[in-house]
RNA sequence: GGAGGGGUUCCCGAGUGGCCAAAGGGAUCAGACUGUAAAUCUGACGGCUCAGCCUUCGGUGGUUCGAAUCCACCUCCCUCCA
């Protein structure tokens, strides 16, 4: 009994909303693991933080001796979940989503335990499914219900175009549960709609609906739109420490406690303990250089993390130059060219612009004269304060 | 099929014949200040062999000394009617 109430106080810790609740709590009592899905459409290799405030949940499930299946849209990709701006998207080849899934795999074994998890691909079923399995499926809703998904009704009423394919995609991810018999289902809260499909397709083919726990979509390090590569505003798992380190030093104050809601594994009483420090006058900062060290241990190593910190105040509270940069050799060129070539800047106009500005620097002397040429020698060129390429001129 | 509205630089959005590389806002970038925080201030924000030149305003072709702006055709989107 206070088993069931603990897994379900560890459920709930981070999750925006449960649906529903109470059936939950019934399933937890059946003492069998329960089946637990996530999707994920096989289109964004990259993982990122965002990606892993659900895994984290999924990891959770594991811990609790559910059996996790990590679901493949590879079907649903040529869909493409209309969630968001685009309407279509290029199908992909078999190989292109093979290969993305075995990137997406590898990337997700970072945080679920490879031994106790489960992949599946969603053609498996969707395929056999056929024109005739598709139009009874489709059956089973009407246009009203599907205008009633948050964003359909946005695009509808701002006159943004809707494909009626993009109707099916809903009914699809709601067929993957019915046709894996799934317990739980994790989403974003932006999936809400989808999820609750599953339920109602499960209801009409006599299974007892899954529930359903929704996470919170973490924002971006501009701390408004939500982290995605689109928007170029993600801290991706594979990136280098110091990557990361200097990006979660540059979010904001208030984000940096959302970060830890949804990303440190500290528990809650400790982060209490933070903010208590804080208003008692300890600088954010230092907290956030917890947070940082946190993360990076988790995806690459105590050490990583240690170096990664010395790098940080080497670099940008000490101003020294960093020891990793892209190196390369060029001819004589003008400077705007020379930049342009390096790749520190887009184009030579872009080079020009930096120049006036007064963001180039070589060997830390700022250059102010876009005619200058370099001789033949090694230096180092900043653009900026965090493009640095070593360039020799030969 | 009919009627109407619309497609402008990353996004939103002004611009109805020259003063338009195109207002304004957002995003972004750079500089100052800082804790690579916030807030604030300053500047930039199509490209190039950069005091000049070249290419942009859904597409093509016209009119004109001159077009994002006018005309024709095409194309895409939206709304209403069928």
């Amino acid at each position: 009994m206070s088993q069931v109430a603990d897994a379900l106080s560890e459920i709930k810790r981070g999750a925006d909303e449960i649906l529903v609740e109470k059936e939950l709590i019934e399933k937890l009592k059946l003492k069998r693991p329960l089946r637990i899905k996530l999707g994920a459409d096989p289109t964004a290799p990259d993982i990122h933080l965002g990606h892993t405030v659900i895994l984290n949940k999924m990891r959770q499930f594991q811990n609790l001796g559910h059996e996790v299946t990590f679901l493949i849209g590879d079907f649903t990709a040529m869909v493409g979940d209309p969630t968001g701006k685009n309407t279509t998207r290029p199908p992909l080849t078999k190989e292109q989503v093979l290969k993305n899934a075995e990137s997406y795999t590898e990337q997700v074994f970072k945080i679920l335990d490879p031994e106790k998890t489960k992949i599946a691909f969603n053609s498996t079923w969707l395929e056999e499914l056929g024109a005739v399995g598709m139009i009874k499926l489709a059956a089973n809703q009407t246009v009203a219900r599907m205008l009633e998904r948050d964003d359909f009704k946005k695009r509808y009423a701002g006159g943004q175009p809707i494909a009626i394919h993009e109707f099916l995609y809903p009914l699809l991810q709601g067929y993957d549960s019915v046709a894996m018999e799934t317990d739980v289902e994790l989403g974003g809260t932006d999936q809400k709609f989808n999820l609750l499909m599953g339920r109602e397709l499960q209801k009409v083919n006599g299974q007892s609906p899954q529930c359903v726990v929704m996470m919170p979509l973490l924002e971006g390090l501009d701390g408004v739109k939500k982290m995605s590569k689109s928007a170029n505003n993600y801290i991706g798992i594979s990136e280098a420490p110091s990557e990361m380190f200097g990006k979660i030093m540059s979010i904001s104050d208030v984000l940096m406690w959302r970060y830890y809601e949804l990303l440190s594994f500290r528990p809650l009483s400790e982060i209490e303990q933070f903010k208590v420090n804080i208003s008692n006058g300890a600088n954010p900062r230092d907290v956030k250089i917890s947070l940082a060290k946190e993360i990076i241990a988790r995806f690459h190593s105590e050490a990583d993390a240690e170096g990664a910190h010395k790098e940080f105040i080497e670099r940008f509270q000490k101003g020294k130059i960093p020891d990793d940069m892209p190196e390369l050799t060029l001819g004589v060129l003008p400077m705007p060219n020379l930049l342009k070539e390096a790749g520190l800047v887009t184009s030579t106009s872009d080079a020009n612009r930096m120049i006036k500005q007064g963001a180039v620097k070589i060997d830390g002397v700022k250059c102010e004269d876009n005619k200058q040429q370099l001789t033949d020698g090694e230096y180092v060129v900043q653009v900026g304060k965090r493009k640095f390429a070593r360039i020799t001129v030969a």
